[in-house]
Order: C-alpha cells, then structure tokens, then sequence
DNA sequence: TAGACGATTGTCT
DNA sequence: GACAATCGTCTAC
C-alpha cells in the first residue's frame, strides 16, 4: 500500500473518512480479469465506545482483530453466512473501522454476473451482495493490507458525488447509537442498499457531470 | 412498489 | 444455545 493510501484512512475522523470514501474506486484483479466499482454506500464504526461497533468496550476476538490493525488494514467478516468487507482507520490499537455497503459496477460486469446472477443493480447493492458479485468468498485477505495483494482502492476520487447524504445506519438495534448519522450514501444512486425506484437519478447516478 | 418475515451459518458465551 | 453491521421471497396495495 502506498504511504498516500495509508494517510488516507487516518489522521481525521473516521466519520469524515467514510464520506470521503464515496466517489473512490474498488479495484479487485483476479486471473479470470478485473473488477472494479465505485463506492456509493459506507458505514462508519467508531470502536470502543460505538455501542453498535464488534470491538466496542474493548472487545477483541480472532474475528475482529483486524480492526486493531493499521489503517488500510482490510477486514472482512461473515454473518449470516455472509462476507462482508471493511476497512480499518485510525492507528493500529483504535478499532475504528469503515463497512462498504455499495459499488456502482465500473469494470468487469460480466464476471460479476457470473458469480452472482442477478439484474443491476440488485447485483452490488448491499454488503454481502458486493462480494458475492466480486467472488470474495474467504477470508484469505483478512488482515492483509489494501494494495498488497489483488484488491485495492483508489487514492482519488475517480467520481465526484453531486450530493452526499447521511442516515443512520443499516441493521443497527436499540442503543444510544442507533439513530447517529453515520452511513453516508451518494444521493439517487440506484446501487444504494434499500434505495427507492423512485429516488433514483437515472441520469446522472448521483454524480457530478 | 414497499413493507414484513423467515431462512440461515459462523462465532461467541 | 443464542445472536448478528443480511438476503430473498411473499403479500398487500
């Protein structure tokens, strides 16, 4: 990983971190050729004292671990028998962490209908939805760094969000934390989990231009 | 089109 | 044995 990319994911709140992130590009490479979207939906964790956060109070486990590593460290979980992928933030021993909810398909739309068979955008519009398209099946990567193997994100913007809304975040319980605004969306785009028809931008995809 | 609910599986207590 | 940062299907408008 590069030092700019590792600047990236710290240095400023990880709230800020996780709008910022909208705009940028995924990029996986695999032997049967390259997938790449851009993030549309990001959820922020602010670890220890986020009630809703997996290393909240301190809580460290063999699953999460990857939280406490450095920034750009890359975490990815199951539930549900689902994959899920994050990024760490902060300094190594703050479990702050990013989850990417959503990519507008960029490159390699094809190969991510062969992994998942479904009509856009149904085919990236969630968390585990994204990584079944993009066949990240295993843990293999799992406390690896963004850029050291096959699966990195751009250092830039590669598309600037018209509008960036927040709204509380997805699957979260009851708790002081539920309603705090910390999932940020690229507004009217179609490949934001749970997005209304009718709130789309089939124009512009809620970008700039 | 939108809201409700059941399926389902790895992980922790 | 319970729970979870979800998904897909079903039903009602």
């Amino acid at each position: 990983m590069t030092t700019a990319l590792a600047e990236f994911f710290t240095g400023r709140p990880t709230a800020q971190i996780a709008q910022d992130l909208l705009g940028h590009e995924l990029i996986y490479q695999t032997s049967a050729g390259t997938m790449s979207g851009w993030i549309v939906e990001a959820e922020a964790y602010l670890g220890e004292q986020d009630t809703a956060a997996h290393a909240f109070n301190g809580r460290y486990t063999a699953a999460n671990a990857a939280l406490y590593d450095a920034p750009g460290t890359i975490y990815i979980y199951i539930l549900r028998g689902y994959y899920m992928l994050d990024v760490a933030t902060q300094a190594a021993g703050t479990p702050q962490g990013i989850l990417i909810r959503g990519i507008e398909p960029h490159q390699g739309l094809d190969l991510m209908q062969q992994h998942r068979a479904k009509p856009v955008p149904d085919i990236t519009n969630g968390p585990g939805k994204l990584t079944a398209a993009l066949g990240l099946q295993s843990k293999d990567l799992n406390r690896t760094m963004l850029g050291a193997n096959n699966l990195t994100i751009t250092e830039q913007v590669t598309r600037q969000p018209q509008e960036i809304a927040a709204t509380s975040r997805v699957g979260v319980s009851a708790g002081s934390w539920q309603e705090r605004p910390l999932r940020y969306i690229v507004a009217g785009n179609p490949f934001v989990s749970g997005s209304r028809k009718r709130d789309w931008d089939r124009e512009h995809h809620g970008w700039r231009e």
